[in-house]
RNA sequence: UCCCCAGUAGCUCAGUCGGCAGAGCAGAUGGCUGUUAACCAUCGGGUCCGCGGUUCAAGUCCGUGCUGGGGAGCCA
């Protein structure tokens, strides 16, 4: 028996082949009087297999009642079609089910909503548009790896659990092994010194300060893992439970750290063009009309660079209304960024220089006293998809900053022990996996670049 | 957490001024000589999101709750 041949192999073999085994899903089955078609997809790309059952078959009378869902393993030969759809198609001398999808199987030949997708998130994998994205998101992973690897960075396996809040962005889902309905007390409040760690933990909100400390041994490091923030957000662009890129490269400056930003999102739009070209045309035909023209403005034309005082000063003049007026100082509202990216530039932008109220302790304080060395990379309809920084890495200044923010010295003591021995200036920053899967696609829902999203009362599968 | 919108068959949706609950797809059965979300015919299929109210009469109007979505804030 031949051994189970891939249909995306399938699909471009240079020539016919004799006896192949092919196995999956059928997608749909359309009966003529003396044989049937059944279309097969087995998740290796976008495509289904057309397989011509012939009415000789020994079964004939069971395939054709083989229903949309079920999984059949077929034997055949590969020859050129008839038909105007396809290259290849698979004359079956023997089809088998595997198993019978019954009647109530809820995907059925034609679009269904994302909204109805979601709430069979266990099934929608088995769609065109969902193969194709976690197909993707496989892929982005992957060239993530290749891209870092390719610049000499170093793959760092920051912690999932972390001590307490240092990492200053966001609220912490709680870890403990204390019982809730039971919680050990000290002065009314829970005594952490009987938790697990002897102390009060959660799942990580950033890895940063942990892939700094080896930014300052390895040089050039990155972080790429899932991410926790119990923030109450209900939102397209956020979710409970995401992964995101952090690198991090000492010896390195703000602009350096925009550069890397900047040729990472074009080196990575790049390479899923080329090698998810055909389930990236589903999203531009299906999804977002405007994707290829985006997709290319962003690998074609260089991002552009703003400080956050000259993207005030464009706001301000700009004839348009907004709901919050702009104010030097202030952090700039969603309606601001996607006014600049969308608007006014067409493109991709990164602000910089932010006010130092409005940013975290660690970021470091530009000469003027006023500013940080801060960058947010915008993209059209998304929004911010990087954020990141210098570092502070002068021990007084860093203390200075954690004091005026009422944080305690005593947390960071590690942290601050890599500004006592060898500091060197440094940057980073974060970028939203799942952010650039949006863009990369033109999905605007974050629940559907996910495979099981997580979010304020969701959490089914 | 706040503001706005939606919820009708398994799915997508229509339902006019408050007056008998509808279509397409899916399913079942039959037909059709190569189809492309095949096509044609027939049949089955409803807690109109829940609760309360107004009315002779509510899918439709009012109140409330739930669920989902969009926007805001927070940020990746």
């Amino acid at each position: 028996m031949a051994k189970r041949t891939k249909i995306n192999t399938l699909l471009n073999s240079p020539e016919p082949i004799d006896d192949v085994l092919v196995k999956g899903w059928v997608r749909t089955r359309r009966d003529s009087k003396t044989f049937s078609f059944i279309e097969v997809n087995d998740g290796s790309c976008l495509k289904n297999i057309q397989v011509v059952a012939d009415g000789s078959l020994g079964n004939y009378e069971d395939v054709k009642k083989i229903t949309t869902g079920s999984a059949v393993s077929i034997q055949g030969k590969l020859v050129a079609s008839q038909g105007k759809g396809q290259h290849w198609e698979l004359i079956a001398t023997q089809v088998n089910l595997i198993h019978m999808a019954p009647e109530d199987f809820p995907l059925q030949k034609k679009r269904h909503s994302d909204k109805f997708l979601r709430s069979i998130a266990h099934l929608r994998p088995r769609t065109n548009k969902y193969g194709a994205i976690f197909r993707i998101r496989s892929e982005l992973s992957y060239a993530i790896h290749h891209f870092f690897k390719q610049r000499d960075f170093r793959y760092i396996h920051t912690p999932i659990i972390t001590s307490s809040d240092c990492e200053g962005a966001g609220e912490l889902f709680r870890v403990t092994t204390m019982p809730l309905d039971n919680l050990p007390l000290k002065d009314g409040k829970p005594d952490y010194l009987n938790d697990f760690f002897g102390k009060e933990t959660g799942l990580t909100v950033s890895g940063q300060l942990a892939v700094e400390m080896f930014a300052l041994s390895l040089g050039d490091v990155y972080t790429f893992g899932p991410t926790f923030r119990a923030e109450n957000s209900n939102t397209s662009r956020h979710v409970a439970e995401f992964w995101m890129v952090e690198p991090e490269m000492a010896f390195c400056d703000l602009e350096g750290n925009m550069d890397l930003g900047e040729e990472m999102i074009q080196d990575l739009c790049g390479t899923i063009l080329q090698n998810c070209k055909e389930d990236i045309e589903l999203f531009a035909r299906f999804v977002d009309k405007s994707l290829m023209k985006t997709l290319e403005g962003i690998i074609n034309s260089s991002f552009v660079r703003l400080p956050y005082l000259e993207a005030v000063d464009i706001l301000k003049h700009s004839n348009k209304k907004f709901e919050f007026k702009i104010k030097k100082g202030m952090d700039l509202q969603s309606e601001h960024e996607r006014y600049l990216t969308e608007e006014h530039f067409k493109k991709p932008v990164i602000i910089y220089d932010y006010p130092k109220d409005i940013k975290a302790f660690y970021m470091r304080l530009n000469d003027d006293g006023e500013t940080v060395a801060a960058m947010d990379v915008l993209v059209p309809k998304i929004g911010e998809i990087i954020g990141g920084s210098q570092r502070e890495e002068r021990l007084s200044v860093l203390e200075q900053r954690i004091a005026e923010t009422a944080l305690s010295k005593d947390t960071y003591w590690w942290y601050l022990d890599s500004r006592r021995f060898g500091s060197v200036p440094h940057s980073g920053f974060g970028l939203g996996f799942e952010r650039l899967l949006m863009l990369l696609t033109g999905v605007s829902n974050i629940r559907d670049v996910i495979p099981f999203p997580r979010t304020p009362n969701s959490i089914e599968f």
